[in-house]
DNA sequence: CTTTGACTCTCCCCCAGGGGCGGGCTTCAG
DNA sequence: CTGAAGCCCGCCCCTGGGGGAGAGTCAAAG
């Protein structure tokens, strides 16, 4: 006979874990003192643990492990109960590494945004390549990106291969009839109300601008100016890749936004 | 303004829920009706909300949604606690992904031997092909193969990749001091106190047994007279192979075991 | 025989809600 | 204005134990 600590390091099973089958009737002591309320274990309670540790490190409930306790002789009685289990596990393993998946995204686009934010803040030129994208465009104001960014998002969902470009067709700012388009990029085509397409690469100017959308305008003189005094010539449309802005959780301060404006030449 | 039901159908998050985040001062409605303590609340939630459906989503805990709902503005402040659920995401993959295989392994193994209850059960001559095993040979009584199984069983772990197999290299019955060899069929070499060997192939006359290991007896003596009926010579050691018996979980019915007995030609 | 330290007992709170009960509240139709 | 339907409130129990409090018990040493 082993008091209840003994068995504990026997099974291992803690000792509240055995209170507990004690209680719910699915695991019993032998014999259980009446006056001091003591609970004693035998050797051939051991053999019976086993089996409650086998199905506990299966992930069955306690009401499962009951029945099987009290109702099932042989191992094919269980077949029913593990296929059931089997499923739950596939499922829940593949919820898992989808959100492993998500984290994953989230960590490393912040990682390369605090590289990014070390390098240089200064007009240079870039050979962008071609991207496959879904887009939307419209003429509207500037404030409604957040409301497409986050349907294009949701669309995309686990193809989204980069950052966010905005393409902006107007030759002047306008305010709130912009001629504006939102690419997602993505890794391959997607079933989506968006049209899927690809957005030809070439020679940009590009300078990356820390700080709100708003004071934009500064950064894009830069850059123009940048273009003229090279004597080169700015086409349309203008790009801005969003590496960080609001992100899919959290808005974030707009003073640490980085936004990379995008001129073709 | 929303009622809370209103606003579980705009978040997606159950009365309950909402609730629950109200007294954890998660997401604390605009307004409470003093009177009725109704709960009333704002668009502007609707996007907090949001942000906690996303936490939830990526499994954390309520204290830390609180954390992050109270301290954390960006994206960058999510870096340290997303990395540490990364890691016990994949430690939990790996242990579902482990269980999953265990499981997986009971069901063919009942369904194997299910299919087997259904072929015949006559002496019949087959060539066997040479297996890698674990094992451990001593002279003691039968009963002592329990413990040995559970013991090479807990070695091979993952390895496994058949069934057990007895050796029986005495020449006449032994009740205690029999000769046994038990071996536990691995797919690779293992580390284990037990040394790992080739059970080499040949050709066997195998008889399915069916009941439990007392009545074998009657088995062999119908392989044996078979045997000399055709002819050929039986020599040492004599195999059963275990389709059926005590199994990793349960006892299961003797009555149901089913084991092969294999003598070498 | 007593002390002492280790062990055990029951009881309660905690997680993250789900289920359900009894009783108030709102709102719309009659 | 009133009834009824639906909505909402708090409250309690359930999961599978972990943590801890306060009190009783066991066994070995002095």
């Amino acid at each position: 006979m082993y008091n209840i600590g003994t068995f504990s390091r026997i099974t291992g099973l803690t000792v509240k874990a055995l209170r507990l089958y004690h209680e719910r009737g699915i695991l019993e002591p032998r014999y259980v003192d009446e006056k001091s309320g003591y609970r004693y274990y035998n050797r051939e309670d051991a053999s019976r643990a086993r089996v409650v540790v086998a199905l506990k490190a299966m992930d069955c409930s306690l009401s499962e492990i009951r029945h099987v306790m009290a109702y099932c002789a042989d191992e094919s009685d269980l077949v029913g109960l593990l296929a059931i289990k089997q499923e739950a596990l596939q499922a829940e393993i593949a919820r898992l590494s989808n959100i492993s998946f998500v984290i994953d995204r989230i960590i490393n686009r912040e990682r390369e945004v605090t590289k990014m934010k070390e390098e240089g803040f200064d007009v240079e030129v870039k050979r962008v390549e071609p991207q496959l994208v879904i887009s939307h465009r419209w003429t509207g104001a500037w404030m409604e990106i957040g409301d497409v960014v986050l349907k294009l998002r949701g669309a995309a969902e686990k193809e989204i291969s980069g950052r966010i470009v905005n393409l902006c067709y107007n030759d002047e700012y306008r305010e709130l009839d912009a001629d504006i388009e939102v690419c997602m990029p993505i890794s391959k085509t997607v079933e989506s109300p968006w049209p899927c397409r690809t957005l030809e690469g070439g020679e940009f100017a590009v300078l990356l601008h820390r700080g709100p959308f708003e004071t934009l305008g500064e950064s894009y003189l830069r850059v123009f100016d940048w273009i003229e005094a090279s004597g080169r010539k700015a086409t349309l449309p203008t790009r801005q890749v969003v590496h960080k802005g609001p992100g899919p959780l959290l808005e974030g301060d707009p003073n640490n936004y980085l936004t990379e404006i995008q001129v073709p030449l």
